[in-house]
DNA sequence: AATGCCATGTGAAATGGTTCACAAAACAGT
DNA sequence: ACTGTTTTGTGAACCATTTCACATGGCATT
């Protein structure tokens, strides 16, 4: 009888849940850098983030042992290595199709080149915006799309485009090998299994809201995000 | 012994993520109807929103039999349904606060207003922003804030300021008396347990890309949203 | 009026996620 | 070296949500 390993290749599925909290575990980790904390403990780190700490631990053990008991989590050490899980600590290369309203918002936003998301194409397919200057980056033609985003090696496209053509756009941007994709646009788009969507739903969070209020919801807690 | 009467008092929690649904059979259903369906299957529903018949049957159970057997739902009727569940069967006074990248973005989306959402006041403190016009709206000085949230009968505010600043402007938004609060900078926010807060996090979404595509995730279904 | 068919509505089962509770580990102070 | 204190890491218990499966009800057709 074979003696059985500790963990025998434990396929382990991480819930979007945790992947989320994550996020706000990088977050609260950076905060507290900047505040020269040295450790943290998982009861700090849920105060911050409004969760629990047997919450903060459990997400934490599924991708290793990184605290010290009795002290907590080296601040810096925690926030690097959820960085690495989550893939940041890296740059990815980033292009936005549809340089409206809320693309122009994306464009100018800093804060997503820090997190490793570097935007460095753009499209359009408005003659008064191609060739146009947004943030030091020229606006490419919609029609160039397939081929200039092969060749810039673009991982991700953020897609800020009406809903009327966003699934003609996806399409295009599955054609050119791109795997992620954020979508803006208040429609349920097609992908292969293979590429990976998430939708940014603004309507559903007003929505939530308005449900809220007219059904007088007890709060524990309406949002994680 | 009494006769126990079929629902005594039920009370009933309904879980986040089935008003999440709720909106995109919501979204679903403005669909069908413009397209001149009477009436829609729960599995033809699934299949729009990429969720299963079951699930959408439970969901609209938790508030009633809507649809005839055999049948399928009235689209119209349901889609009104869905709307007086949601609150969106009226208008909502709405006032953002931060009239800056995404502020404006926000402001001359038009679908909002189309839901419900009507933005009727503009607030910021930079001296050549008060004053100027957006959409027909006046941006007013945030120092009267508090005062023109109450005058204008404000039920819902969208943040859309520096994180920094942020906590300090939802302190004056709930003295208010505002009861819903949307909050677009990426912080952690402290509201009374009476205030309904949603948080809109664009990181979120991009962090869990990345780390799908540096994990391979297998891939079911990445978002509902 | 009777039959066949279809899709809802819903308990019950299965699955998945969160919280509990405690042994184990590490440090500090004596 | 020993004791006390603290906080982690983690099975197990608990709770919530999703899926299953089928009885039920209604329509259509004859
Ligand atoms: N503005 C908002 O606050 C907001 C909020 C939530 C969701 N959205 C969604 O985001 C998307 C964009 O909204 P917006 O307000 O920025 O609209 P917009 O009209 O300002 O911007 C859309 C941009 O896409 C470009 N475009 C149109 N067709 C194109 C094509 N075939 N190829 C390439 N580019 C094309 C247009 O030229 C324009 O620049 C929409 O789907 C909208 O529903 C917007
Ligand atoms: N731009 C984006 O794409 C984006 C994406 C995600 C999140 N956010 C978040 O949304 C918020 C706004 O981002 P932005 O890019 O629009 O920034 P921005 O600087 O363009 O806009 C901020 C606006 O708030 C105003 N403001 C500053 N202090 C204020 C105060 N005390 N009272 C009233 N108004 C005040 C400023 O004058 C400015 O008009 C930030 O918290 C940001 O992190 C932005």
């Amino acid at each position: 009888m074979a003696i059985p390993t500790k963990k025998p290749d434990k396929k382990r599925r991480i819930s979007e849940s945790t992947i989320h909290r994550l996020s706000l575990y990088y977050r609260a980790l950076t905060l507290l850098e900047k505040e020269n904390y040295e450790t943290v403990s998982s009861k700090e780190l849920a105060r911050r983030e409004k969760l629990t700490p047997a919450q903060v631990r459990k997400d934490l053990s599924f991708f290793g042992s990184f605290g010290t008991r009795g002290l907590g989590y080296p601040v810096n050490e925690l926030k690097n290595k959820i960085a690495s899980i989550l893939g940041i600590d890296r740059t990815w290369r980033v292009a936005l199709v549809g340089v409206g309203n809320i693309g122009s918002a994306l464009v100018s936003y800093k804060e997503f080149m820090k997190q490793g998301f570097q935007i460095v194409k753009l499209f359009d397919n408005d003659q008064r915006k191609i060739g146009s200057n947004h943030k030091g980056i020229i606006v490419s033609d919609i029609n160039n799309l397939e081929k200039e985003l092969k060749e810039a090696g673009i991982e991700l496209v953020i897609l800020a485009v009406p809903a009327t053509v966003a699934q003609y756009i996806v399409d295009n941007v599955v054609k050119a090998g791109v795997k992620a994709i954020l979508n803006f646009a208040p429609v349920n788009l097609r992908v292969p299994d293979d590429v990976y969507l998430r939708n940014e739903n603004m309507s559903m969070e007003l929505e939530y809201l308005s449900f809220a209020l007219v059904n007088n919801l007890s709060q524990k807690r309406v949002n994680e995000g």
